[in-house]
DNA sequence: TCTATAATTCGAAATATGTCGAATTATCAT
DNA sequence: ATGATAATTCGACATATTTCGAATTATAGA
């Protein structure tokens, strides 16, 4: 049995944390936003949940509970800072997935 | 909102079929068989949906389900050959999701 | 044409997921 | 302390998914 994991993580688990179409544009702003040299390179300017979710159409609950299914999966990272909690995304994460279907 | 798509399937769609356990696993036998110079490269030594589910212990219905929501996704090809429906995978699909989590 | 094998379709049942609103917790500013 | 803002937890409900067995279809061979 394939039993492909990344940080510990089952490689099955990510891909159902990415397999729901609002988790998925939450992980996609978080790669677009996140990349060396643009935004969450600094610490200071990293997104917090409310700002991610703008404009999604859902309600807090729904986007806290989609955030912790990303953060549970590995996919993301959260921190508490003051009123709000930040994420931002592993660049080695990205890394290990590229890797998995690189032919 | 991300509309990110491969092969005019929703990226979210992708993801959903390789979400499970046993569809990750039928994906990934046919990941370790078609590569380039090894098994599927040769038509005639593709694998059939039988050989494919060998060892899964899932009845032939389920794992026919799963085999077609592979296809349904565009994650792998079938085709009739006989008695025998054949799966492969077109190294492309691996190609474009590989980019998609490139740094 | 009849039989065996490979695979699919269908219907049903159990379980999981996505979503919301209400209540709660955490933190900051006054 | 009190109030305001950000986020989470909880419970409920509707919908989707996974799985099976039985019935069906497709094909090859005797």
């Amino acid at each position: 049995m394939s039993n492909y994991h990344i940080n510990n993580t089952p490689l099955d688990e990510m891909f159902k944390a990415l397999s729901n179409p609002h988790r998925l544009e939450l992980f996609y702003r978080l790669m677009n936003c996140c990349s060396p040299g643009t935004k969450c390179g600094v610490e200071e300017e990293r997104f917090c949940v409310g700002e991610l979710g703008e404009g999604m159409n859902i309600a807090p609950s729904t986007l806290s509970h989609h955030l912790k299914e990303l953060h549970r999966a590995g996919l993301i990272q959260m921190e508490r800072r003051g009123k709000n909690v930040e994420c931002w995304l592993e660049p080695s994460v990205l890394t290990e997935l590229s890797a998995f279907f690189k032919v």
